[in-house]
DNA sequence: GATTCCATACTCGGATACTCCTTGTCCGAGTTCCAGAGG
DNA sequence: CCTCTGGAACTCGGACAAGGAGTATCCGAGTATGGAATC
């Protein structure tokens, strides 16, 4: 059970563009030079992020990508969703039904075993959700004028 | 970010193994019947939970798999770490270190994002490690007795 | 000077490899039980 | 009646094939910016 790489990308990439917000669009190859990333597929992942509504994309010279919402509104949540897909973790495929032990058996309603797992689930959307792009912002006091500099100096 | 069915198919064991303690070990074959499953790749599935301390398996003729402590002793946690490996979800590959945007920065103390992520996962786990199989045993009031019956006309 | 045109710098979407993990299968070796042969 | 031996049933561990999801790259098409060419 693994979480894609994408996800730990497109948080970065949100955080920053939050701190660059007065920059205008930020560029793909910015952005990937910025993390070291491959600029390719970042791309993708971004556009991922773009097709969910978090970033905007403006194309032509001087585009690139900006966030759609305040930071305040975009939590960690919709990030992994946008990049992860809507599905769940744990998919029930009702081995239950199937072979010698389910002949001549009815089952009502979803299995003990799933009703765990999605409980399990839920808290760990539910933690994800509450914390916004804003919040890892302000985890890291200081990281916004530094990352801004530094973006000044990269451009020049 | 998928969860793998051996999860599934250990868990339906495990409830299944507690229903029929009295009646002795359980060979691979009875169960992959029981299940309808593959048996060669459930075997290699029930041998991780076996390593794991969760299982016992008994060779020899007769031999077969049995839970290993009593079903209110095993977690949900317990399983899904033995057949999914402790490794956490997120992996954060420390991407702020990386690129133009490292330069001349330096980071103490893990990410604001890898600590979000690693809040929910605890979250997760939490949940999962707050049922056993016992609970899920009780979940579903006349099973044990309809699967007892079921097992025994299996092996007449 | 105003307008047109073009090169540039971007994004978008699709198509295509490549890689790794999961899933699934196969085989040889070891262990236990049971039944039958022989004492 | 007791012991020994062999086969059957079972697990263990490793090796290996197949499949799919995640990762990565490339290309053609469209769009905005800015500057040069033209009127």
């Amino acid at each position: 059970m693994q979480m894609g790489e994408g996800v730990e990308w497109g948080l970065h990439c949100c955080v920053t563009l939050g701190w660059l917000k007065d920059e205008g669009p930020v560029s793909i190859r910015r952005l990937a030079a910025w993390f070291d990333l491959p600029q390719e597929y970042l791309k993708k992942r971004l556009q991922a992020l773009t097709r969910a509504g978090i970033l905007t994309s403006a194309p032509g010279a001087g585009g690139g990508f900006s966030l759609a919402r305040p930071p305040g509104q975009i939590t960690i949540m919709d990030v992994v969703t946008a990049l992860e897909g809507p599905g769940e973790a744990f998919r029930c495929a009702e081995i239950r039904q199937r072979g010698a032990g389910a002949e001549g058996e009815t089952f009502r309603g979803p299995c003990g075993i799933s009703r765990a797992m999605r409980r399990a689930e839920l808290a760990w959307r539910r933690e994800l959700a509450g914390q916004s792009i804003a919040d890892l912002m302000e985890g890291s006091p200081g990281a916004g004028e530094r990352t801004r500099r530094n973006y000044a100096r990269m451009r020049g």
